[in-house]
DNA sequence: GCACAATGTCATAAG
DNA sequence: CTCTTATGACATTGT
């Protein structure tokens, strides 16, 4: 598991490079250029793990910026593991052969880079013997974590490496000798592998020149392999993806037709890119042994380099010129570094090493202006938005273990700046959509008070590497319970840009804060997103999600408090958010639950309504039924009557007599004044019977 | 600026 | 006792 991270550190999926180590809680330190990837020569130094004197004009099959993201663990197939890798061949299998359970498309893309140009298949057992000894895939993270790291940390010593790690790598030299021959086929590569280039024309903008540039190397070899491979299976959007690669450059290690020569040409024409705040007089040559491998166009990209790197060009670079500045570490320092695998990362991840206040002060201005001179196709420029989503969300999906990040954070020197490479990650997710600005001041996005304006301005203003320290998130999270939160923008947003002399925001200060006149139109768009408790938690440095602190189980809640190392104003504040968020969810629940209530009410009062017309209808009728009886009784009681005769043969007067009938069905005619005295006096029999 | 609805928040009670 | 839920009352926000 922990094999992977390097890799994908280094493969310039920017994005998803940081949900990895966000998630693999590994190589931290690569955050500092999480946006966009490093130069292509840089970055392919990142990418090569197979020994220290790999030439840096290697070309390495890396695919287009965004398609690393999709073509990682999310799609087995581009993986060695994956028995059905159309990729693999016969070098694949002699790797699986050799027991490595995972094997990053990448290193085995550029191992076959390397060992194809080389015609050396054996080169693989030397890539990967050292690993596969070791028995387990920590092994490999060794083997990387000795390029990647230095390189993944700071470009010169990215360049540098091969002789910084030289003492290093000879272990793994000497317990793998074939790794010379790697070594040898990359030099080869350099030499033997021609690429053919369909360079943009003149009329490129600059994101594709910036694309072009940091990633032409990447696309080369592994886009050639992989889009044949990958087409067939990939998704449509990811063949859009690959397609639209294509159309930029069709690089191809397998023609013959491109020279290095035109490739770091075409690096280097970003003319208007300088690297006057870097003296590369800093970076040491490289070793002998490269210059041996290469021609002398292998060294045209050492000097390139410097153009490839610019300072004016947006914040990815910004960020590479700090990895620059602060990565830089004493090759002695590293040797001395504990073998023990995971030791060996979390030394990497030491934000002292990351992250040296000293370094910082300096790396200051730079960035700032860096930043103010960004633009929306600086920013935007190789990374499209819903790419970043989709990896965002996939990463967020593979499978990593919570405990692992919770060990490496628990390192006592592990402080990561983890918070940082969320915070570009997040910040450009939420911000994608908006416009440019949006995105360079992003340390403050979601601060709608004056005090976050203030934040911003600090952000902006060049107290973004104190951020940086600042933003040190311990973000370890129970197991079991990531798996069933709906992470949203915000899981992982720890945007903690504030300043440590920022006084904790109240709910007052965040009350009249969106009337602040100074706050700019993106903040309040960027504001909408966030809710009051978020823009807090993040004010305070809360390196939990909202979602996570509601819904979260209350024994996990409870340990995650107790896990985390939060000051009284942090537990206060989760805590409220917890309660404020339940009842806010109770609050929903109840007016739903109320209005559910009154439109079943309602309902009740219409079918009331409509039963009591129906009810009137049927009276109605009945009374006219009555009627008609009564008349008809009348009819027939003055008919009989009319029949009806005296002892003296005169006509009885209906007035005076009346009608019954007895029980025997006889009819009496009975004077009314008799009736009258027997309907009271059975009236009154019949009350007396109702009473008793 | 006002009205109104939707939503958030707080206090409190009950389970 | 703590936590959750429910709910009235009030505040805030959006339209």
């Amino acid at each position: 598991m922990k094999l992977l991270k390097p890799w994908w550190a280094a493969d310039g999926g920017l994005l998803h490079l940081t949900l990895l180590l966000s998630l693999a809680g590994l190589r931290v330190d690569l955050d500092l250029y999480l946006l966009p990837p490093p130069p292509a020569p840089l970055r392919d130094e990142l990418l090569w793990l197979g020994g220290p004197t790999r030439p840096a004009h290697a070309l390495s099959p890396f695919p287009a910026l965004g398609e690393w993201g999709r073509t990682g663990p999310q799609h087995p197939k581009g993986w060695a593991s994956d028995p059905g890798a159309p990729l693999e061949g016969q070098l694949l299998r002699e790797v699986r052969a050799l027991g490595v359970p995972f094997i990053p498309r990448t290193r085995v893309d550029a191992w076959l880079v390397h060992s194809v140009a080389a015609g050396d298949a054996d080169g693989a057992r030397g890539l990967f013997g050292a690993a596969s000894s070791a028995g387990e895939v920590g092994a490999n993270v060794d083997s990387s974590s000795q390029a990647a790291p230095g390189s993944g940390g700071d470009p010169r010593e990215a360049l540098s490496s091969p002789l910084a790690a030289t003492e290093e790598e000879e272990e793994a030299e000497a317990a793998a000798e074939p790794t010379a021959q790697v070594q040898d086929a990359g030099g080869r590569a350099g030499q033997d592998t021609e690429v053919v280039v369909n360079q943009q024309n003149e009329t490129v903008d600059r994101n594709s020149q910036h694309e072009e540039r940091v990633s032409t190397q990447k696309k080369s070899l592994q886009q050639s392999n992989e889009d044949d491979d990958k087409i067939a299976d990939k998704p449509d959007w990811e063949a859009e993806k690959t397609t639209e690669s294509r159309n930029e450059r069709h690089l191809n290690w397998t023609d013959t037709s491109f020279s290095l020569e035109d490739f770091f040409q075409l690096l280097s024409s970003q003319a208007e890119y300088s690297l006057e705040e870097i003296s590369f007089e800093d970076i040491p040559p490289l070793p002998g042994n490269i210059s041996d491998g290469m021609n002398s166009s292998a060294y045209d990209c050492n000097v390139n380099l410097s153009q490839a790197i610019s300072h004016d060009v947006n914040l990815h670079e910004a960020m590479l010129v700090c990895s620059n500045n602060t990565f830089r570490r004493n090759p002695v320092a590293r040797t001395s570094q504990v073998p023990e695998p995971f030791l060996q990362l979390s030394s990497h991840t030491n934000p002292e090493q990351a992250l040296p206040g000293s370094d910082l002060t300096g790396f200051l201005p730079l960035v700032d202006n860096q930043m103010r001179n960004v633009t929306s196709q600086d920013l935007l420029y190789d990374l499209d938005a819903n790419i970043l989503d989709e990896i965002n969300l996939m990463s967020l999906a593979t499978s990593f273990d919570p405990l692992d990040i919770s060990q490496l954070f628990e390192e006592p020197d592990s402080d990561s700046g983890l918070s940082l490479n969320s915070s570009h990650n997040s910040t450009y997710i939420t911000t994608k959509s908006n416009s440019s600005h949006s995105t360079y001041d992003e340390g403050a996005i979601g601060y709608s008070s004056d005090l976050e304006s203030q934040d911003l301005e600090g952000a902006v203003g060049g107290c973004y590497p104190e951020s940086i320290k600042l933003c040190h998130v311990d973000h370890r999270n129970d197991s079991g319970f990531h798996e069933n939160l709906e992470f949203q923008h915000i899981l992982h947003n720890h945007t903690y840009h504030l300043q440590p002399s920022v006084p904790e925001p109240s709910s007052e200060s965040f009350s009249w804060c969106g009337k602040s006149p100074k706050k700019s139109r993106h903040l309040e768009d960027t504001d909408r997103n966030l809710s009051r408790d978020e823009r807090r938690a993040k004010a305070l440095h809360i390196p939990f999600s909202v979602d996570e602190i509601v819904r979260m189980p209350v024994d996990s809640f409870n340990s995650m408090l107790s896990r985390h190392y939060l000051t009284d104003l942090q537990v206060s504040l989760i805590r409220d958010i917890r309660r404020r968020g339940k009842n806010k969810v109770a609050a929903q629940n109840c007016r739903k639950r109320k209005l559910d209530i009154i439109v079943n009410l309602e309902d009740d009062v219409s079918n009331l309504q409509a039963k009591k017309e129906t009810l009137k209808r049927e009276r109605a009728q009945c009374n006219k039924a009555i009627d008609i009886m009564k008349k008809k009784l009348h009819d027939l009681y003055h008919d009989v009557f009319s029949m009806l005769r005296d002892d003296q043969g005169r006509p009885v007067n209906p007035n005076q007599y009346t009608l019954q009938c007895s029980h025997d069905g006889a009819i009496l005619i009975v004077p009314k004044e008799l009736m009258s005295g027997h309907k009271k006096e059975a009236q009154k029999g019949k009350r007396k019977s109702e009473r008793h």
